[in-house]
RNA sequence: GGGCGCUUAGCUCAGUUGGUUAGAGCGCAGCCUUCACACGGCUGAGGUCGGAGGUUCGAGUCCUCUAGCGCCCA
């Protein structure tokens, strides 16, 4: 792989045959097209392993899920990281820069069922002349899961092709070579056997217990997954009859169907209401139960009637209230979001009027939630329980992120990650990162703070990596969840419901004496949490770069995954690595549309990254991504991709001006001598240095900012002053300066360009350099390559406080010209008879050293200097204290 | 309810550790077809920095209170 590098000087070689080479009317069409194939074809960015873990800049890239619309906002934060990995290739690290596709999981899922009219029932007999129905159907054919999963892997390859033609047509220096998918076989082999380790040492365990529950997707969800909504529901208020006879309760519930689930009343300890009731009993409504009356913390005195309902289970409290009272269980819905069989009568259900129980359920059982409600709303009235109208409310209800009615919980068996024990190691872990912005730290340590209990990484799905173990069967037919059989690593990745565990055959499944397969995969987050360790090849023989790259640089990614991404991340890292997965965590903000909206599908304000590409070209899009601080949440408009595509043509246009004033090539050492241009390396020089420092620190925004303001000042000023001088026939010491100083500014600035408009800089480079050089892998600028090139030392000039530059002061002047030209409607060519410039004597004397240029560039006739005594003052003089008067020459003239 | 962020020219945003007349681009107005650039250049008008109070010789920049918007979490 050439790594080829241009000398320190970035100096050029055969000017002169080159300048027969620069396009007359050079153009950003087509760049793309030209740069992209080439980059590839000549393993621009290819990562090659040093084996030093300090030779390595490394990155732990998102997976976009490939599922989600393609919009503008991939392109705004990939962009940014895209800069940092250009910034560090040029600081001569060896950069890991890999890129995924997270395919796996739910939302793919959801979008191949609606894509092709499916729905994966597993069981389903094989259909090999299925023509899936399409979008829009209003019935989904059932296929099997072989089936289901095969269309899932056909729709995530083509949409991934259609991410990977964008992000490299947007020019990012990913090594493709290192393009992986989270469902890959080696990212299931990865996610298993860091499961089993974790199994191995005590961190996950599988326990039956009370999990939030989608009814729609039938699938346990992560507390990491919750959204609350705002929906309206309504308090109804029901009277529970005590058990010795002496009146009744009432309390209020927003769930009066889960009655027959009642397995207590709660109050606050402290409220006088019920400090005498508690540890009696009442009867619960039309199902005559009997159940206690308690006292808990988290009862609301201030809620309805200041008692609570507690069921087995309503909500997050409830299961509070279940675990620390030690309640019974009367579980009423099922998996599929109805009410399930209740055995009125039997252990666990016993009954005042066991019949009555029995007669009110059966007008519950089969039916939602939503429907059992109403039922049981009637049947409430009808018995005189339900005191009053229903008071409608609006509360907050949790819902599953993706999903479209409220969560149930349900008991059932999941495995977990511990992760409440490892609380103060995760903060202590969040610590030791540094964020950018410092403040979205916050964000991490209140998450892991308010954790609630273990992370549940089972999914009752079809799309996902499987667990790799199965459970034995006792001769009795007894399931045995206690002692699983663990897949060897060697084996993984193993799909149990297709394979044998050792030892077995496959006749025994689901037999007497036999085995069963764990029947769920894993949390789409349980295998996106080892995506440093997927991307490495962690374990993978010849691939396994772990070492060389492992703890990462950076993790780049959006704020709102903080909770999910970046947490679960640090989690797996901790107890499988023992470490920080990266040294860095940069947050991007979100892309909104011109309103401040959200970009989302649903309000239709979705900006397609083609269009934006198609008008402005790569470049002038990465600008506008470039000029956005992180974490900002940043309007989508196409005003900074103007300013960014007129940025790169002025580029091209000022790069050809200076090309082509480069005569033979003389040594650059010394060779800048004249004050004005030694002012111009000077201030490049702390250009140099602020964009440095600034993208060091992750800051691009203010980098880009430095840089372009610099380049401004540059073109407008410098090369107008020094165009006399440029132009000059028979070089001399002066010309000589001249053309050494745009040479070496060209260079540097091309360079200090590079990461944000990497397309233009290439171009301009190829003009002026071997084919086989890329200004992507030049080195980054460095100060003493400027200070060499000067005779003097470079005059860094406009610091606070400081005496202005020459390049500031005759910039002034200029300016001064420029506006009485203006003022007076003439052209920029039109001659000065004469220009006064009154002031302080030091400031004159920066004048003096710019003579020439600005006899040149104003076409003045006389320019002369007046020191005004008395305007000596102490410390330095503003530019505003020298006068300036400009004459005209008559038109005639 | 808790936490965090934002509020600077018509618009979109910069303003580093407090220091001289607060910056940029767009938009607007005017001028210039100059031999790198009309997919351009130059010049100009336009904010007193959400509000109130405080610290300081000095505050957009620190402190307190407050309003609005947004995000995260209960």
């Amino acid at each position: 792989m050439a790594r080829e590098r241009t000398d320190r000087a970035g100096r050029t070689r055969r000017a002169d045959a080159r300048r027969a080479e620069l396009p007359e009317r050079p153009t950003l069409e087509g760049l793309e097209d030209r740069w992209g194939p080439r980059w590839e074809a000549a393993g621009t960015y290819h990562f090659a392993d040093p084996g030093r873990r300090a030779a390595v800049y490394s990155i732990d890239t998102p997976p976009p899920t490939v599922s989600g619309s393609l919009h503008i906002g991939h392109v705004f934060s990939y962009t940014q990281t895209d800069i940092v990995a250009r910034f560090w290739r040029m600081q001569d690290k060896a950069v890991f820069y890999p890129i995924g596709w997270d395919d796996n999981g739910l939302a793919t899922e959801r979008r191949v069922q609606n894509y092709y009219g499916v729905r994966c029932i597993p069981g389903t007999p094989p259909q090999p002349d299925l023509v899936p129905p399409g979008a829009g159907t209003k019935a989904p054919v059932a296929i099997s899961r072989p089936e289901f999963v095969e269309l899932c892997r056909k729709l995530t390859a083509e949409d991934e092709r259609a991410f990977e033609d964008l992000f490299r047509r947007v020019g990012l220096s990913v090594d493709w070579r290192l393009a992986y998918t989270t469902i890959s076989e080696r990212s299931q082999r990865i996610s298993q056997r860091g499961f089993l380790e974790l199994l191995t040492a005590g961190h996950v365990y599988r326990r039956e217990a009370p999990t939030l529950w989608d009814v729609d997707f039938r699938t346990a969800v992560a507390q990491a997954e919750l959204v609350d909504k705002e929906v309206s529901g309504a308090y109804h208020r029901l009277a529970f009859a005590r058990a010795d006879g002496q009146g009744q309760i009432e309390i209020e519930t927003t769930r009066p169907e889960l009655v027959p689930a009642c397995v207590a009343l709660v109050a606050h300890p402290d409220d006088a209401r019920y400090q005498p009731l508690f540890g009696t009993r009442v009867r619960t409504p039309l199902f005559g139960v009997e159940v206690p009356i308690l006292a808990h913390r988290l009862a609301d005195p201030d809620k309805g009637s200041g008692i609570a309902m507690v069921c087995t289970f309503g909500d997050l409290t409830d299961v509070t209230w279940w675990r620390e009272l030690d309640l019974p269980t009367r579980t009423v819905i099922g998996r599929d979001g109805r009410f399930a069989a209740a055995p009125f009568g039997e252990a666990g259900w016993e009954s005042a009027d066991v019949e009555a129980a029995r007669r009110a359920y059966r007008e519950l059982e089969g039916k939602t939630t939503a429907a059992a409600r109403r039922r049981i709303v009637e049947l409430l009235a009808e018995s005189g329980a339900l005191r009053g109208e229903p008071r409608t409310i609006t509360h907050p209800v949790k819902y599953y992120e993706k999903g479209d009615r409220p969560l149930e919980i349900v008991s059932s068996s999941q495995w977990f990650i511990r992760t409440m024990d490892l609380k103060a190691q995760l903060v202590a872990d969040g610590r030791a990162i540094d964020w950018h912005p410092e403040y979205m730290r916050a964000r991490y340590e209140d998450w892991v703070e308010g954790l609630s209990g273990d992370w549940n990484i089972s999914r009752q799905r079809f799309f996902g990596v499987p667990f790799p173990l199965w459970y034995p069967i006792g001769e009795d037919g007894s399931i045995d969840h206690d002692h699983p059989i663990l897949a060897p690593i060697e084996r993984l990745p193993v799909d149990p419901s297709a394979e044998v565990p050792e030892g077995y055959v496959e006749s025994q499944r689901n037999q007497p004496g036999g085995f069963v397969e764990d029947p769920d995969v894993m949390d789409t987050w349980a295998t996106s949490s080892l995506t440093p360790q997927i991307a490495a090849g962690w374990g993978e023989g010849d691939e396994d770069r772990l070492a060389s790259v492992f703890p990462m640089d950076l993790r780049p990614q959006a704020h709102d995954i903080i909770r999910t991404w970046l947490f679960s991340t640090v989690v797996r890292s901790r107890l499988g690595f023992g470490e920080v997965p990266w040294r860095n965590a940069a947050l991007s903000g979100w892309i909104l549309d011109p309103d401040r909206k959200k970009m989302s599908k649903s309000l239709g304000n979705v900006v397609v990254p083609s269009e934006p590409l198609e008008a402005h070209g790569a470049d002038a899009v990465r600008y506008w991504a470039a000029s956005a601080r992180l974490a900002a949440d940043t309007a989508f408009t196409d005003q900074q991709m103007r300013i960014g595509r007129r940025l790169a043509i002025k580029l091209l246009n000022a790069s050809r001006f200076v090309l082509s004033r480069l005569g033979e090539p003389s040594g650059l050492d010394g060779a800048i001598q004249a004050p004005l241009d030694c002012s111009v390396v000077g201030e490049l020089a702390d250009v140099l240095k602020g964009a440095s420092s600034a993208l060091s620190g992750y800051d691009h925004a203010r980098a880009l900012e430095l840089i372009e303001q610099f380049f401004w000042t540059f073109c407008d000023d410098y090369l107008e002053l020094v165009k006399g001088r440029a132009y000059a026939e028979g070089g001399g010491a002066d010309s000589d300066s001249a053309r050494a100083t745009l040479a070496l500014s060209l260079s540097v600035l091309l360079r200090l360009f590079a990461p944000f408009l990497p397309y233009v800089t290439e171009e301009v480079w190829s003009w002026w350099h071997d084919a086989a050089s890329s200004v992507h892998l030049a080195p980054w600028p460095e100060p003493d390559e400027l200070v060499r090139a000067c005779a003097v030392a470079p005059s860094s000039a406009r610091g606070d406080g400081e005496t202005p530059g020459v390049l500031a002061v005759a910039g002034h002047v200029l300016g001064e010209i420029r506006r009485t030209k203006t003022a007076a409607k003439r052209s920029m060519r039109a001659p000065v008879r004469r220009v006064e410039v009154r002031g302080d004597k030091a400031l004159l004397a920066l004048v003096e050293q710019a003579r020439r240029e600005l006899v040149d560039a104003g076409g003045i006739a006389t320019l002369e200097l007046v020191e005004e005594p008395g305007a000596a003052g102490a410390g330095p003089l503003p530019l505003s204290s020298l006068a300036v008067r400009v004459e005209l020459a008559e038109e005639a003239e």
